[in-house]
DNA sequence: CTGATGTTTCGGCCCAGGCCGAACTATGAG
DNA sequence: CTCATAGTTCGGCCTGGGCCGAAACATCAG
């Protein structure tokens, strides 16, 4: 089978552990310089150097150099969703490495995957939003009703409209085995959320700390 | 960013060249044995079998024994998924491995994509099907409409109802840059051409040959 | 200019993993 | 039973790639 386009390549360079971890960190959507990177894959500067050449070369990641910073992040939406993609097999697969800390805790509460909201109260919203019927599933594909759009736009919500990138999404959960929304709406509602001041970023993680006062009023706000 | 499932695990296990020859030789959807997979990965039998010793605990594929033959399959709809998804990465990269020959044409032409049909004619398949109405994007997703049941139903091809898995999913081909019909409803309809006789696997490939009377006639059935 | 910080390049060590030849096990055909 | 075919296991060779220390390069702050 020598036809196709040459998935081996991709593949092996993903399947490094240093640089699976990087990826894995660059699934948080901010751009990362070098050294955050050496450090959140645990190896030093120079072997994080090579790595991150090796990815760009491959397509994977694109940089921007800023000043003496090199700045990194995921060429596009077709990789985050390659990733998740790994992710959901490697759940499924029970390859769950083994580590609950008391950080583990936040994560599956709330945290960003990629661009939008995962963890517990992703699922939540998600339900939610089904349950008032802001979504639905229609043909096993997920659709924002009108009673959606409406709600949507009363809370005031910006959305990308230029993307072609689906509005609705659902992504499954690695920590929860449900689904949760991505896609444009859940990028808009996640930017919401801080732009609400609602919560923040942990820097240096992918966990989403709510505020109390925030979690009440998104809940509120999405009723759920 | 030490939380989340391991990724590198199974992408290195996609990333080996043997094994990423056999995964893609598996995409066609058939079970194939041990020395098959062996050919197409152009590798020892010792070898192959190392591999598949390894994709088989890493749960990407399954083995069926058959008297003194191992048959090996994807082990489920999301590994496939997930290495279209590769391919489609790796094509947008351009990294398709440069060999065009008198395969290349017929593998444009018609070919098997997992479980469904891909190429030019999977292409015009979808246009066509969008054209007149049976299927439709509702909010980027694509969904099978009502007067596209009643064709289905008229035509009397049999899609799987038990399983989860979506109706309608659109699925980018590597060789058109456009998308193709995957699915339920995408499996439903290629087993239907076989059913007609309309046309045959190429043994070893993944190029559906049809006959000149088949294509007529396959065309005239669905309208496009 | 000098010094500090962030990143890359070079050279070398080392080991995991790919591959194969040869021998062994299982199933089927006669 | 014997022979043939399909597959696995074992042992060894060898290359590729991961990682690091040291040094070079780049950018900014004085």
């Amino acid at each position: 089978m020598r036809d196709g386009p040459d998935i081996a390549r991709i593949a092996s360079l993903i399947g490094g552990p240093g640089r699976a971890n990087m990826l894995a960190a660059l699934m948080s959507g901010k751009s990362l310089t070098a050294g955050e990177l050496a450090a959140e894959a645990g190896v030093r500067l120079q072997t994080a150097s090579g790595h991150l050449q090796s990815l760009e070369q491959g397509g994977l990641i694109c940089r921007a150099r800023q000043g003496r910073h090199h700045y990194f992040k995921l060429t596009g939406d077709d990789v985050a969703q390659l990733l998740e993609g790994l992710m959901g097999v490697a759940a499924a697969r029970g390859q769950l490495r083994t580590r609950t800390g008391p950080r583990d805790a936040e994560l599956r509460q709330a945290r960003v995957c990629y661009n939008h909201l995962a963890g517990d109260l992703g699922v939540a919203l998600y339900d939610g939003m089904m349950a008032k019927g802001f979504l639905q599933i229609a043909d096993s594909a997920l659709v924002l009703t009108p009673k959606g759009q409406r709600k949507i736009a009363a809370l005031g919500v910006e959305v990308n409209q230029k993307s072609r990138a689906p509005m609705c999404r659902d992504c499954l959960d690695w920590s929860e085995r449900r689904s949760h929304l991505a896609g444009r709406l859940g990028r808009g509602i996640l930017d919401h959320i801080y732009a609400k001041g609602w919560a923040a970023r942990v820097e240096g993680t992918r966990v989403v700390r709510f505020t109390g006062l925030g979690a009440a009023a998104f809940r509120e706000a999405f009723e759920f």
